[in-house]
DNA sequence: ACAAGTATGCACCTTTTGGTAAGTACCCTA
DNA sequence: TAGGGTACTTACCAAAAGGTGCATACTTGT
């Protein structure tokens, strides 16, 4: 039987130094990766978050109208489901007509402070990636 | 008209310093993190990556066993499309029986690297979000 | 008076995603 | 000779995600 541990020499230098081990402590995640899907998941949340950490306190409607292309149905969901999970702190002022808005709680800024490197990395190789979907696109469908 | 600009004070640093601007460069794309996150989008993908970049040129087996719960479908499925993508690198030994191993290309480890944040995120706060997860799961379903 | 904006809720439907289970062709080990 | 490992592929199906459109109740601007 053929074990991965040897046929990985420890002299070579392949694992990236920065990324390191994806710890399993807590039963039902796998590592803390694993853990940070699970509360960002969906096509929305990261760019909701994202949002919010610019814009501070922002009211839903600005939030509408700066995360391009959500219906009102996802925003909503998406924003409650972050309130819940503690991230996004919702205010409601009692107003007549309606003002609410909504705000990060210290979790949920550590959590988009998270999501800088990721924000960077997509603006560096925008190029790139527009490019390989451009190819995807026009061959196979 | 009550604009949005205007409610929030110039003088009131609500802005998180590291947050900064999503800026839409690109047609189609709304701002860097929108980028990443198509890349990356699916449940499996970020893990996949990662785990690519802890364990070097890794097996197809042992990546199965890596991440832990994805059936032969979704592994394949999204190998291939990250390899399409450009941040995987398929390598067939062409030998029987198979051998085949999967790597990270530049971008793919520069992508993995900016997973780091997310990933220490997760370690570190993985009791809290385990408790709301508990906590939603007992109410309201 | 009428349209538009405010922040949601709800019903209905389609699309996407993902899981299960089977099969392939070949090898090695017990 | 039977069972397990290798890296996939395919067909079928269930569940989740997400979109559309309508409704609310009140205000402000034209």
């Amino acid at each position: 039987m053929i074990s991965e541990q040897t046929t990985v020499p420890p002299s070579e230098a392949r694992i990236l130094p920065s990324t390191q081990a994806c710890t399993p402590i807590l039963p039902g995640f796998t590592c803390g990766l694993d853990v940070s899907l699970r509360v960002i998941a969906g096509k929305w949340k990261p760019l909701i978050l994202y949002f919010i950490a610019q814009g501070g306190p922002i009211r839903y409607g600005a939030l509408r109208r700066a995360v391009q292309g959500v219906s009102d149905k996802m925003l909503i969901q998406q924003l409650k489901e972050l309130e819940v999970d503690g991230l996004v702190k919702r205010t409601d002022y009692k107003e007549i007509p309606p003002r609410v808005d909504y705000g990060l709680t210290a979790l949920g800024r550590s959590l988009a402070e998270a999501l800088v490197p990721l924000c960077s990395w997509g603006t560096q190789n925008m190029e790139e990636v527009a490019r390989v979907f451009a190819e995807r696109d026009l061959s196979g469908q």
